[in-house]
DNA sequence: CTGAAAGCGCTAACAT
DNA sequence: ATGTTAGCGCTTTCAG
């Protein structure tokens, strides 16, 4: 049906905005319109199909908040994204927006809507609890755990529908989906090795919970196997890593032979600081990254790292969420990191 | 307030979920304690401050959905971004993706949610007239013209509170923020031909309004100098375009001096292949990009490109959206892309 | 198979 | 300054 038809109909009949406007033309009541709307198979089939139509027709388009309030669930999931550390940098961090995309489709493909919400925690304490509570959502996703582990923690129990993105914590109480950074770290430090790093490098914020698995994995082996291990920390904020990467280069370029990058960002920005100074990757300095991000594939030597399956954690995260909606009491999902090997080591 | 107190508090009342379990508790009728939370100030200091402090305490949130069905607005703008000719692709695409991060600030800071919606228009031929009817948003923001440049058109007339990131064309009815794409176009020719291009290449999609532009701008100083100019074509997703750029300089590679891509993911993708092919950039071959990714300043030799402001587009998008939900008849907004001079050209 | 009626939780006249 | 009342537009018993 044309636009034009559309207005033609409406001419002689004024505008049908509700139910009731489309019952009064169809000569019935508007509880058999709702019926007739929502495919309900109690109603007449030859009636069902005519209001159908007179909806199409009309370009009737059901009210979802009236619908949301009088059936309790509106269809939509919240996913907040929480800036803890370093505010404004992860909401155009490239992995959680990439993240973010996957769970988008995922979401539109299971017919739920997708709420957006970047929150500053230390603005506003209630974060979690306000979102949940606003009646808006079924239920909640949370992208990274940023700094507010225990706050996460503490609505978990009370709370079911919640899943969140990050790194799983032995006998925590919420559900959590996310690689085994630990054992990313483990397999970067360990190509690093094989390929003969006797002194490491880590390079990146320490504080986040995920990447402190990720360092924490590597100085296992690297105690091990009686190699050194010393980080240099960042921020996480883009403009800033460039000088603080600069800067460790500038001081400490002696002091290893090998850097496993905390991110893949991180690593692109070591590889162009150690292009610059005319250090030779990997022959004099061995780089390994993390996340896969498709940049890795573009860079000059091709950048080794450990990848994340972010689709797959996507796929996760909104599977446990909706099982978790039916009812379900459902276990944490750690996904298998996957040494990438490229050129870079 | 702790959690523990606010059960303590609970446990002497029963859950306090609506506003009429909070009225029976003050003593109050139910007027009485919306207002008191909404801050009006004819309901008495005293009182209203006894309410709040009793909301507080009992960790009551208003239900937003009634809330917003009642005030028949909801506080939440959507964002579509439709996936006309590459579907899956921009979803993930780098520059939607920061452009959507900065949405999601600006809107936040000026009271509102975001709701994302991804869009499939072959599929769903109805998507914006779906999302507007919804009733679950008070405006719209659209992420890209993609092709549907003509539904949206259509919608424009009926429907004010719309804004649209993408192309300006003369005379469109919608309202339009973006870059001055074929003044990028423009800008970008000229520092090629500056620096002594004869024949110049552009690698890109030529089918989305926007590459269309950039690519005429630079024909149109193409043509004036002198110099030649022809189009590569590339598809949008990242997959696809590594290869196509490969095929691209494997039997074109003597067809030119000079490359203008359509976008900074092609102009490294190209620069990687042109290295892996010994061609030196920006000796033999120059090249621009277009975006100003934070990828652009870090690749080797970093990339010159052309700036697009996206905090700016971001904060412009959300002005012109809000000015309309007042009823504000607002032009569009063109902004002026830049030339950012590094080391490929 | 359909209609009538109650009500989701909130707000905003309108009253006092 | 507060209470009362009438909905916002829809869904779902409960009757018939």
């Amino acid at each position: 049906m044309s636009k034009d038809e559309r207005v033609d109909v409406e001419a002689e009949s004024g505008p049908v905005r509700t139910i009731t406007d489309l019952a009064r033309l169809a000569g019935v009541s508007a509880g058999t319109v709702s019926r007739a709307l929502a495919g309900n198979s109690l109603v007449n089939v030859k009636t069902r199909e005519r209001i159908q139509h007179l909806a199409r027709s009309h370009g009737f388009q059901l009210n979802q908040v009236a619908s949301n309030l009088r059936r309790q669930r509106t269809g939509v999931i919240g996913v907040a994204i929480p800036l803890g550390h370093d505010r404004r940098q992860q909401i155009s961090d490239v992995f959680f927006m990439t993240l973010l995309g996957y769970l988008a489709d995922e979401l539109t493909e299971r017919g739920y809507d997708l709420m957006l919400r970047r929150v500053l925690p230390d603005r506003d304490v209630d974060w979690l609890d306000r979102f949940i509570g606003s009646g808006m959502i079924d239920g909640v996703i949370v992208i990274g755990q940023s700094d507010q582990f225990e706050r996460i923690e503490d609505v978990a129990d009370g709370y079911r529908p919640m899943v969140v993105w990050g790194n799983h914590s032995e006998g925590q109480r919420h559900c959590v989906v996310g690689s085994d950074n630990r054992l990313g770290g483990k397999l970067a430090a360990e190509r690093l090795i094989a390929g003969g790093a006797k002194r490491l490098a880590f390079f990146g914020a320490t504080e986040p919970i995920e990447f402190a698995a990720r360092f924490a994995g590597a100085s296992d082996v690297a105690r091990r196997m009686g190699v050194s291990i010393k980080a240099y920390p960042t921020h996480l904020s883009a403009d800033r890593t460039a000088e603080e990467i600069a800067a460790h280069l500038d001081h400490h370029l002696g002091e290893f032979d090998a850097i496993f990058a905390a991110t893949d960002s991180l690593a692109v920005a070591c590889l162009k600081g150690l292009h610059e100074r005319g250090v030779r990757v990997p022959e004099q300095v061995r780089l390994v990254g993390f996340d896969d991000l498709p940049i890795a594939a573009e860079t000059m030597p091709p950048l080794t790292t450990i990848r994340q399956d972010i689709a797959g954690g996507a796929r996760g995260l909104v599977d446990l969420l909706l099982r978790r909606l039916q009812g379900e009491d459902t276990e944490s999902l750690v996904l298998p990191p996957q040494l990438i090997v490229r050129a870079t080591a």
